[in-house]
DNA sequence: ACGACATTTAA
DNA sequence: TAAATGTCG
């Protein structure tokens, strides 16, 4: 038997490791573990759980439609693996890399775990479409801004990149099972099984990505695809989106964006917790209580400020123009460590991806590769003024804007932006 | 048996 | 996309 561990590729198309899994392998057996290190720290409503719940539950049922089963685990990977080698016959596993820390160190630990049972870990490359160490300057080292990279990327990219790989043609080599397991519940994991956000469609929409330019950056139209969720769980696959992407250059260059991010904090894992740029772990970050906490209830004063963090708040989404903003604030205004405001993000985004929240908030603070410069601070109010003039974005996340219930501005701009820029300047003096 | 061109395949 | 393989006169 031949097992392929579903992690963030929630789907049978378009599959690369389920794609060389069932082609070279016959008996393949899909599997999918409920990560015990990973749901101990979140909280008991977290959506995404839901989310993948939900989404296991549909790859369960196609893989069923094909007379095969997904085994669904729920303990830590090393059990689960200990289990499965005692329990059946197996000469390889198939999974997908991915290149976040935890991930990374997982999958080592894994790999010594099946070499000692003389079991042979296969990983493809699939949640990308250039790997790290696939588009490097001239020298082998990485990149570290993003347009040369972007170019490099383009000159390197095929269209054999973006092909979908065509699973079903190799369907058969499921491993077939008579009677299928049940799926763990999420009450039986200790989570809600309550529903309180939306989530979107798995379909970028073409009049969306047509018009992406003229709309991309007005929060209160639907001008964004909404596909970054799908992106970080993988119920869309990056080949796909990248193909559809062609028709309109700049979100085809935000998808790179991704990539980007992607291979720097493979090759720079620390930067999760460190500037990528050492000496701005030097700034004496004010990190004041009560504006953390204003900050977090969007209650600030500044509209566009806490329409984003209520949007955040209610729905486990903000518009990226509003991510912008809010982060610049926090950093720069509030004069708070950004690794705070990555963390509230970690904690509230539906479409959390740790190398893009990461990549965003040092960009936000200038502390990280290709950062804006510490003294251009994002204007609360004129940022308002260009991307939502009429306040409607506004008025739907803050009713109360412009009566007397709202709040006073928590910092005045000019002095605060003012005093950022003094601190930063002699931090790195 | 060969080159020109078409089709398939690779990960 | 580029290499490998197939088809045809």
């Amino acid at each position: 038997m031949t097992i392929f561990w579903h992690r963030r590729d929630l789907r049978l198309e378009d599959n690369a490791g389920l794609f060389a899994a069932l082609r070279k392998e016959d008996n393949v057996q899909p599997i999918f573990i409920f990560d015990k290190n990973i749901l101990e720290d979140l909280n008991k409503n977290d959506q995404r759980v839901l989310f993948i719940h939900q989404y296991i539950q549909k790859l369960k049922d196609e893989y069923q439609n094909h007379g095969a089963d997904l085994w669904v685990f729920y303990g830590t990977p090393i059990e689960v693996f200990q289990k499965l080698i005692k329990d059946c016959t197996m000469e390889k596993v198939y999974t997908n890399r991915d290149y976040e820390p935890y991930a990374k160190s997982r999958d080592e630990q894994i790999q010594k775990l099946l070499s000692n049972n003389g079991i042979q870990l296969k990983t493809l490359k699939d949640h990308v479409i250039m790997e790290g160490n696939e588009v490097l300057k001239s020298d082998d080292t990485p990149y570290r801004v993003f347009t040369p990279y972007m170019r490099q990327w383009k000159k390197e990219v095929t269209a054999f990149h973006l092909k979908s790989y065509p699973v079903k043609k190799y369907l058969d080599n499921l491993h077939q099972s008579e009677e299928p397991t049940a799926l763990i519940s999420l009450q039986a994991m200790g989570f809600s099984e309550e529903q309180t956000q939306d989530f979107p469609p798995i379909q970028a929409s073409d009049s969306i990505i047509k018009d992406y330019e003229k709309t991309r950056d007005i929060p209160s139209i639907k001008g964004t695809t909404r596909m970054s969720v799908h992106l970080r769980f993988g119920t869309i696959s990056i080949r796909e989106l990248m193909r559809q992407a062609q028709k309109n250059e700049k979100y085809y260059n935000e998808l790179i964006w991704r990539d980007f991010y992607q291979m720097i904090l493979y090759h720079f894992p620390k930067t999760v917790d460190q500037s990528f740029k050492p000496q701005y772990d030097d700034i004496p970050w004010e990190n004041k209580e009560s504006y953390f906490k204003a900050w977090c209830e969007g209650k600030t004063g500044y509209p566009i400020v806490d329409a984003g963090m209520r949007e955040l708040n209610n729905t486990g989404f903000m518009h990226n123009r509003v991510r912008m903003i809010v982060a610049s604030f926090l950093t720069k205004h509030l004069m708070t460590d950004w690794r705070l405001g990555e963390a509230y993000f970690a904690e509230k985004l539906l479409d959390y991806e740790m190398a893009s929240n990461v990549g965003g908030w040092q960009w936000a603070a200038s502390s990280g590769v290709d950062a804006q410069p510490y003294f251009r601070v994002f204007n609360p109010t004129s940022q308002q003024e260009k991307f939502d003039s009429e306040f409607k974005y506004i008025k739907k996340w803050v009713p109360e804007y412009g009566t007397d219930k709202y709040p006073e501005p928590i910092v005045e701009h000019k002095k605060a932006r003012e005093h950022a820029i003094a601190v930063f300047k002699e931090a790195l003096a």
